[in-house]
DNA sequence: AATGAATGAGCCTTCATTCAT
DNA sequence: GATGAATGAAGGCTCATTCAT
C-alpha cells in the first residue's frame, strides 16, 4: 500500500534522487537539466513539468535529501537526555561528523556549496532546517561553559566545532580530485577523526570555562 | 616615480583588480567577463588581448590577489623564528585568521569557492602556493605536541585549526547575505576570534600530549 | 504514405537539404549556421539540437548530398558488366561528368573545396565513400591498358581522367563568377565534353598500351 | 646598390614571402594576419599600415610570388620558337607541371584555392597574368588540331590538359594529410607524370584530329 | 498526462581594423 | 615612421524554458 506509486511519481521520484546526487557533486549552476533528466531517464521536460523550474528542483531536492539522512543519523547521536551535558555534545559532534563523511550524504555537500556561493534558494529552508540544531548545540555550549559565560564564547566555540566538522567535506573534495603527493593525506578513519573532534573541542571548552570562572 | 606604468599595464592591472574581486564574489562560472570589463572601465575583448581567455585571467587574477595580500599579512604573524613554538603557532593563526577577515582579501575567498567546487584551474597553482604553509604549520603543530604524536594527530590538529579559521569565510559570507534575524550573529570582532582559536587550539592541543605521553 | 515524416524530421531535412547547398557555395568555413538556419526556416539552436554542432552537420549533409545524387548517377553510367572494358570505363566517364556538371549535385562541389582546403571533417568519409569507385575504375584501366602496363602508368592514367573530370567544377565556378568577356567561354555542352574526354582518354590509353606491348 | 633597402622595405619584403606561403597553405579566410605577422617577426599593425588591409595583402603576395616563380620556370619550357608545335605544347606542359609541382611554388597553391572558392580579390590579377598564358596554349592547340578544328575542340583540349596538370596540386595536398593506405600513392616522380600528360595529351590530339579530318 | 521539438537569450572567443603614442 | 594597445562586430555554442502535440 505503501508502494503504491503511479508512473509519474516514480519519475518525479527519481528526478528527486538523481537531482541531489548531482547538485552536490557539480552544484547548482553547473548542474544542468539535460544532464539530470538523462541519468533520471525521463525526457528534458520533465523537470519543468513536476517542478516547474529549475530552482524549484533543487529545493526539493535538498530538502528530500535532508530528511532521508536524518533517519540514518539521528542528530543526537543517540545519546539519551539523561547523559551529561557533555555526552550529549560528542553525540552530536560524532552524529554530524559521520552524516557528513558519508558518500551518500548529499545535504551536506550541497550546504557546502550554499555556504561558499550561496544561491537565495535555499537561504529560507537552510535556515528552517539546520537553525534548530544550531540552537540546541548552542544550549548544550552553554551548559558546558558554564553560567559565567557570555554570549560571544558560545557562539565562538560553536563556529569551532562546527568550522572543524565541515572542514571534512573540503578534504574529502581535495582527496577525490587529482591528489598530488603532496596534498594533504585523506582521512579515510572517520571514526577516528570524530573522536579527535570530540577531545579536542572537550579540551578548548574545558581551557575557557576554567579560565572564565578563575577570572 | 615608482609608480611609472605604461597604459598598457595600468589597463592590465585594473583587469586584475576588478575581476579578483568579482572572482571572489561570484565564482568562476558565474562571473562574466563582460562585468568584469564593464567595471575596470575597459571593452570585453582586453581580456582576450591582456590574459588570451577567461581561465587565464582567473589564475592571473588570484595570484596577484594572493601575492598581495601577502604582503599585508605575513604567515608567520610577525613572530620570530627564536619565539616558542606556541607562540609561532599562534601567530600564524592569527595571521591567517586576520587575512581571511580582511573584507579585501579576495584569495580566500576563491581558495573557499575552489575548495567546494574545484575548477582544476587553480589546483596546481593552489598547491605550490598553499602548501609550503601547511607544511610549516604541520612542522609547529608536530613541535607543539611532542616526539610521541604520530602523524595523524598532527594531520587531525591541523585540520582543527585551518576548519575553524576557514569557517570564518562562510560567516562572513552567510552575514553578507539578507541575514534573517535567527541567523548566528555576526562575528564582528576578529581579533576575538583569533584569540578565540588560538586558546581553543591551543587547549585541545594540549590535552593530545598530555593524553599521548600519558598513555 | 512513404513520405510520412515527423515534424522533427521534416525540419532536419530541410536543414540538410539547405546546409549541403550552402556549403558547397561558400565552404566550410565562410558558411555560418545562421544562414543556413534563415534559409531553412528554423532557429539557430536547431543545429545544435539536431546535429550537436556546425562540424558534425557539414558531415551529414556531404553524406546526404552524396547519396541522393548516387540514386541519380549509378557510378557505371549503367553500363553492363557484360559491356567491353573500354565500354565500361567510358560509362564511368560520362556519368562522372553528368554527376559533377548537374547545378544541384552539391556533394562534388564540397569535394572540390574539400581537395583545395581539408577540413579533415570529412577525410574519413570521403575516403570511405570516395574510394570504392576508385579502386573500380583502376581496375577497369588496367584491363583497358593491358598485362604489361605498371602500376605507375594505371596511377596516372587515373589522374589524367579524373583531373579532367574535376576541372568542370572549375569552369563552372569560374563561368558562374563574373565572367570577363576574355575568360574561357563556359562549357554549356556537358554531353559534350564528356565524349570529348572519353575520346581524349581512350586515346591516351591506346597510345600507352601500344608503347608498353611494342616496347 | 640593388640591394639598399629601408628596414621598411625589407619588412615589407618578409610580409610578402611569408604572406604567400601561408595564404597557399591555409587559403585567404583561414590564414590570419596576427599569424603572418609573427612569422613575419613584426607587429600586427605592420600589415595595414604596409598593405592597407588584408585584402590588399593577399593580392600583392600573389602577384609577387607568381612572378618570382615565373623566373625561374619559364612557361615556353625553354622551347625556341623554330620548333614544331607539338615539341612547344609539350613544353608548356612540362614547364607547368615542374612549376606546379615546386613545393614552394605558392601561387599555384593559391590559384587553386581561388579556383575552388573564388574570393573577388584576385579575379582581376588572375585573369591578367594567366589569360596571356592561355591564349598561347589555345593557338598552340589550333596548329596541333589542323585547320578544320572548331572552337569548341580547343577549348575542351586545353580543358583535359590544364585539368591533368591542376590534378597534381590535389594529390599533393591529399598525399600530405595524413595519407591512409588506401590513398592514392603519392606521385613522387614529377618528370615522369609530365612526360606522362604530355603523351597522354599528344595521343589524345591526334586522335581526334584524325577523326576530324576523317569526317 | 507526458514528451519530443523548438526557441531565444547570453556567453566566450576570434579577428581585422583603428587609435594614440 | 612604426608599434603596442584597444575596439567592435560577428560567430558558434550552451542551456533553461516553452510549445504543440
Amino acid at each position: 500500500m505503501t508502494d503504491v506509486k503511479t508512473k509519474a511519481e516514480k519519475t518525479r521520484n527519481r528526478l528527486l534522487v538523481t537531482a541531489s546526487r548531482i547538485f552536490a557533486e557539480k552544484g547548482f549552476q553547473m548542474a544542468t537539466i539535460a544532464e539530470i533528466c538523462e541519468q533520471a531517464e525521463t525526457n528534458i521536460a520533465s523537470v519543468n513539468y513536476h517542478f516547474r523550474d529549475k530552482e524549484t528542483l533543487y529545493a526539493e531536492a535538498w530538502r528530500f535529501a535532508f530528511n532521508h539522512e536524518l533517519l540514518r543519523y539521528p542528530p543526537d547521536g543517540n545519546v539519551g537526555a539523561d547523559a551529561s551535558a557533555e555526552e550529549r555534545l560528542a553525540g552530536r559532534i560524532r552524529a554530524l561528523i559521520l552524516r557528513i563523511s558519508d558518500e551518500q550524504s548529499y545535504s551536506f555537500a550541497i550546504i557546502h556549496k550554499e555556504m561558499a556561493q550561496p544561491t537565495r534558494l535555499l537561504s529560507a529552508i537552510l535556515e528552517a532546517e539546520i537553525n534548530p540544531q544550531r540552537l540546541k548545540m548552542l544550549a548544550l555550549l552553554a551548559e558546558c561553559l558554564g553560567e559565567k559565560a557570555n554570549e560571544q564564547q558560545i557562539q565562538f566555540c560553536h563556529a569551532s566545532i562546527v568550522g572543524q566538522c565541515f572542514h571534512l567535506l573540503r578534504l574529502k573534495r581535495m582527496q577525490s580530485s587529482d591528489s598530488l603527493s603532496t596534498l594533504p593525506k585523506p582521512i579515510n578513519d572517520q571514526q577516528a577523526f570524530a573522536e579527535h573532534v570530540v577531545q579536542f573541542s572537550l579540551a578548548g571548552i574545558h581551557a575557557l570555562r576554567t579560565q572564565t570562572e578563575t577570572t
